[in-house]
This record gives structure tokens, C-alpha cells and sequence, in this order.
DNA sequence: TTGACATATATAGATTATCTATATATAATT
DNA sequence: AATTATATATAGATAATCTATATATGTCAA
């Protein structure tokens, strides 16, 4: 089953952030560990992971840097900042909030015995 | 805490198919019942919800009638339909899948002490 | 009874997160 | 040498939501 792609909006910078906050990655590799974390539910796109994350970097939520030591190529690494951090415990928060009224809203109504 | 807007993108439909499983309903209705519902999270507007529904009339999904036994003004009342009844059923998997994966995503990584 | 406010539906246009498509370049593989 | 995978980047399209606006009716208080 393919998952509705609308249904991502505005949590893949909480994803993003996340993946960052256990390591610092580049964004091939952010693109792959989403989908490997999500057992490939999640297949995040280079036209939508770039643009967010030179926004994240303008707005001072990650930084980057060049970095060879792990290829014979040269890669830009991203890195979470304390700003980014703080952003992530926010998008948690709300994450958590919106997730439980859906499911609140979805178990409720008259006819609960056919809906669980 | 205002839950970022965005977040919701793609699931409203969901909900307003599960409003109309549980028993017939008017637009305004609708807006009241999700928001009590999900504890005043989700305020959809009318902007969104009326556009929504007329989309869904026209894909067959739900099917529509005036009545006034409730009220002394006469109001458009939405029902559901079987096709939409499968589209509802549908949607909720795709929750399932979406909602349990972006908690996998939050859940795992290195750091795993400190995200718990 | 008049004015204000809540109820109720509707549509146009703006916003924005995502996608697709395209471009470029390097490393690895065959 | 050619092809494929890796890696980053940007422009333009798409679509779900919002805001703003319009219109009309019912209710309640002054």
C-alpha cells in the first residue's frame, strides 16, 4: 500500500531533525535511514529534502560543514544546533498532540463496538 | 499550543468521513464535532470543510439532503456512502502505516536513553 | 423592533509543503 | 569506455489548507 503523500506535511522537518539529533548525516544518507527507520514507508525526495534543509541552515536550526573521511568523495554534513534541538522537542510535542486527537477522533462516535 | 496547520494536511478528509460514519451531520455541525471531539485541536474552517465536502459529493463518497426537523432553519445534512465507507477503511490503514512509522522514526537512532 | 451576534453555506484567491523534472558532477562497476 | 549509483541543487507544478469575503437566517437583548 502506498502511503498518501499529503499525509507527510509538516512532519518531515521533525524527521529530519531527529535523524540529526542522533548524528550528524548528509542528506543522501538522511533520504536512505528515513526510509530504512520507517521500513520504507517514508521515501523522501531530493527536490524536498534540500530545499529544507538550506532553509533549516538559513534559519540557524542545523549547521553543515565538508567532510571526506568516510568516502573518497567529499560530502556536506548537517548538524543540529541547540536552536534545532529545541525545534525538535516543539514538533515532538505537537507530533504527539495532533496524533492522539486523530486517533481520539477516529475511536469516538456512536458506533465504537464496529470501529475497534 | 497551536498545532502547526500543516500537520493535518491529508488526514481531514479521514475525519470528516469518520464524523459521517457515525451518524449524519451538516457542515457546521461538523466543524463543532471535530473540534470537541479532539479536545479543541483541529478547528477546521469552513473555508476548507465546504469546498471538502462538495469534492466528495462529487466522487460519490457522500451523498446529501436538506432537512429542518432539527431546527427551524433548514440545513444541508451529509450521509455517507458505501464507496465512501471503503475510502474511510482505506484511509485508516494508511494512519496506521503513516502514524506508526513516524513514531519508529522518533523512537530509534543512537541517543536512544535520552529521546525516552 | 432594531441592532448585534451566532448560525450556516459558499467561493475566490493566497499560501506553502510537497512533488516531478531537470541539471550537474563524481565514484564505482562492468 | 560506458553505465549505474551516489550526491547535491534548483525551477516549476500540484494540491490541501488558509484567509477573506459574501450572503442569508435565526436568536436575543436593548
Amino acid at each position: 500500500m502506498t502511503i498518501e503523500k499529503r499525509l507527510l506535511t509538516g512532519s518531515t522537518t521533525m524527521l529530519v531533525l531527529k535523524l540529526l539529533a542522533d548524528k550528524d548525516m548528509y542528506g543522501y544518507q538522511m533520504i536512505e535511514e528515513l526510509s530504512k527507520r520507517s521500513d520504507d514507508t517514508f521515501n523522501l525526495k531530493a527536490g524536498t529534502l534540500y530545499p529544507l534543509l538550506h532553509n533549516l541552515e538559513q534559519k540557524g536550526m542545523v549547521s553543515s560543514y565538508n567532510d571526506n573521511a568516510d568516502s573518497a568523495r567529499v560530502r556536506k554534513y548537517y548538524s543540529i544546533t541547540k536552536k534545532g534541538k529545541a525545534l525538535l522537542a516543539e514538533k515532538r510535542t505537537e507530533w504527539k498532540i495532533y496524533s492522539s486527537a486523530v486517533n481520539k477522533v477516529l475511536k469516538g462516535g456512536a458506533t465504537l463496538a464496529e470501529t475497534c
